[in-house]
DNA sequence: ATCAAGCTACTGAACAGTGATTTATTAATT
DNA sequence: AATTAATAAATCACTGTTCAGTAGCTTGAT
């Protein structure tokens, strides 16, 4: 929300005195931390730079949080678990053809994640979660599963309306993931280096719809 | 080739001496390389720990290699790049359909790369990539970059030989790939979690035909 | 309204553990 | 005896976390 607003002050000024607030200081930080991790990675980054950024000092950030996991969870709620509530409310309501319904939520999500710093968060929790296992298990729990569980309702929906043939619908679900993972893999991975000319970091939006269109044809009843 | 191989003897016969064996010590040293990467990551892998696997103490890896990314680089070469090498040679010698090369290539894929350790390695090359931009170039030069021209080729002669219909080369080079990218980074963040359902961490190698067979639908001539 | 006096958000220096790399020393091989 | 592969102790830089001290804010008596 005020992302970027929280160090106005102490930047521009460097006399400037801090002020307490202890309200808005959690939130700060934590869109402090979200820019940092998705830059430098989880271990890369340092409590300082988190504290800086966020226009604080070190110690600040340890009398709202445990320490650095802890941060990171926090984050993950704010983020991604948010986003994903989104998109389900978005299939709760939706009325048209399911077909239709998927097409809407990749563009969706590509606005509301795939282009966003959640991305880039997805991307850090992936990387990272072979390295702490109860972070792992959390995102697995709160975004992982029920994402997929959404997905697998859509498609049986389809199916049970006549709209898509019979089919894996675990193997399709994740067929139809594959592009988004991908896309934000390669796009805070290799996405950023002179020259790449991946179609998932050059157009990602046209690539996205394409690929929905690529694996729909293979769905769809003939 | 002699992954395990290496400490036979200091790990069974604690008062054993050491060798001498200039020869064959770098890959032993890359051998424990690899299996410690693909355990631990990149960062959190100790030169200890790479030491002690190839059965030596901390100092003698820098006999060999200027420092820990340095191992990596020549960890890559070894395996990645050769990997890569065996299959464009199968792609080269193919004769049959193209829609046929394809559901060889990703069989001979999943054995050599996708099930194996290289898979962990390409996990941890995307995950590291953001923090070492020198190697991340590496890999994009040396293995994403010819696999995706070898893709778009076999893609581009289908087209002309008239057994897939016209599309956006570089789109369905990347919706081919997805599946496998997304597969082997599953597997190794969170695919050992405890009652992980994921088909591709389920049972990678049908989900991947099917996947494969989805996205053919889509590219084949009605 | 003013102004202490106390509370506590915040600071920043110090601590402690870690891990990459160096180097003086040891001992296998020739 | 000379050579040098390998060791193991030492160095050095880094960083998560703590904590004693500092200063912004609040309160309530005047």
């Amino acid at each position: 929300m005020n992302s970027g607003s929280a160090n106005e002050m102490t930047e521009n000024c460097p006399i400037a005195r801090w002020r307490r607030k202890k309200e808005a200081r959690p939130s700060e930080i934590l869109d402090a931390a979200l820019a940092q991790f998705v830059e430098k990675g989880f271990r890369a980054t340092k409590m300082e730079d988190i504290a800086r950024a966020a226009g604080v000092t070190k110690g600040t950030p340890y009398l709202y949080f445990q320490n650095k996991e802890d941060i990171l969870k926090a984050v993950v709620r704010e983020t991604l678990v948010a986003n994903l509530k989104d998109i389900q409310l978005l299939a709760g309501q939706h009325a048209g053809s399911t077909a239709g319904l998927l097409h809407l939520m990749v563009e969706t999500w590509w606005h509301k994640v795939g282009s966003a710093p959640s991305a880039g968060l997805c991307k850090l929790m992936i990387a990272e979660a072979s390295n702490f296992p109860e972070l792992a298990q959390f995102y697995f729990d709160e975004v992982i599963q029920p994402s997929t569980e959404m997905m697998a309702l859509i498609l049986q929906r389809g199916i049970d309306q006549g709209e898509f043939r019979p089919l894996p619908v675990a193997h399709a679900v994740d067929a139809l993931m594959a592009p988004l993972i991908s896309t934000m893999i390669m796009n805070h991975s290799f996405g950023q280096l002179p020259g790449c000319p991946l179609a998932s970091t050059h157009n990602p939006l046209a690539y996205l719809k394409d690929a929905l269109d690529l694996v729909l044809s293979g769905i769809l009843k003939k």
